[in-house]
DNA sequence: CCAAATTGATTGACTTATCGATCAATTATG
DNA sequence: CATAATTGATCGATAAGTCAATCAATTTGG
């Protein structure tokens, strides 16, 4: 049947494309952006030089499915850690930033794309808008939680803009840190220094660790 | 005189490298680090294409050098505000972020190429190797401080190095911030966001503001 | 049920464009 | 006038994009 038949080279199709977005992943985080061939994208999916084109018109087009997919990943990850958290904001806080340097999300690898598209995204309005979204997405959640931790606590005098932006802030610049010296720091010692600052900023909620 | 053409010779190299490194940021800051071809380095800095082979071998020796003159300036700068701050390390604490987001060092333009170069640091020992050493000296002298004023004010109980990593983070993020949201987000409010973190942090030290 | 036909996927050699490097010729300088 | 600085045309290398040929899988017809 038609149907069928539509299903299963469509299932293919998303197979192969993951397969490229994947490898391209590999070889970002292997040789840099700038050093990225679509030769070496194809080699690392093992496939043929041919195939690439054929999936993505463009290097360009590949590139931009790469960096959707890692927002989609990243945006799908946090929202699935803030549901599982439950209704307590100060849970749903921890499970956001537990999600930020989780394995999966902050491995070395994926850090070093993340980097490498941000650096890029300054010239390039999609790779901007993209980056732009995810953190009002991102910043917004978080602000959120903040504003009612901040009301349950009863702690007006905390500026939640202030407390979001620092939260954010120090996420991103522990990620530099890990692609920067990647030995000597790791991913539980960034968590201890984010749950340090929110345990002075509400003390009462994050207990001094 | 052979010195003193040698010494007048020196000079105009010396200025025609450092127009050359100028040029270099400028485009980067444009057109990214992937972006950026000799041809334009040359005629942002109105000279013809020859020149950038005559006085750097290789463009990989012009990109070193532009790293090498952005790492030495910014060092020198937060080591000069430190020095003017005197003897308080509050006052030299708040000299190194002020330094840290003064126009001449986080201008979007430099921040965009410190951004550029961290990306591709990863898989350029050289580039990796030079931006660590900055990294170090830095983290050593806000933690020297951070260590003065926990010992000043008695409070054994707070972490150098965890105050340390998290400050360093806050501004390696705010940056982030500036490159991805330059809109929304300005070196004051960064400034002031990690003030606030200090005010949490050393309440008796750095006043609420 | 088997063979021919059709469709779609895959291959890698070829074309074209781009860019860094080179260098012979020219100009400026002391 | 001699030396140094500067120019930009030319060359070679590299990589993206293209495409005709091949291969595999599925469908159709006898």
């Amino acid at each position: 049947m038609a149907n069928a038949e539509k299903a299963v080279s469509a299932d293919r199709r998303d197979v192969r494309r993951q397969q490229l977005i994947e490898a391209t992943i590999s070889v970002i985080g292997r040789k840099g952006y700038a050093g990225t061939r679509l030769a070496d994208v194809a080699s690392q999916a093992k496939v043929s030089y041919g195939v690439v084109g054929f999936y993505f018109r463009t290097k360009e087009d590949l590139l931009l499915a790469t960096l959707q997919w890692l927002a989609d990943e990243y945006t799908s990850v946090w929202r699935e850690a803030v549901e599982k958290a439950g209704p307590s904001p100060v849970a749903r806080l921890r499970a956001i930033i537990d999600a930020d340097f989780s394995p999966r999300i902050a491995s070395e690898k994926k850090i070093a794309v993340w980097y490498a598209f941000w650096a890029e995204g300054r010239t390039r309005p999609k790779y901007r808008n993209l980056c732009a979204q995810l953190y009002n997405d991102y910043h917004w959640q978080v602000r959120t939680i903040v504003e009612e931790i901040i009301e349950q606590g009863g702690h007006e005098d905390i500026d939640a803009h202030q407390v979001t932006v620092a939260i954010n802030a120090m996420t991103d610049g522990m990620w530099l840190d890990l692609q920067i010296q990647p030995r000597d720091f790791d991913r539980e010692e960034a968590k201890k220094a984010i749950e340090m600052f929110l345990g002075k900023v509400f003390p009462a909620e994050f207990g001094n660790s």
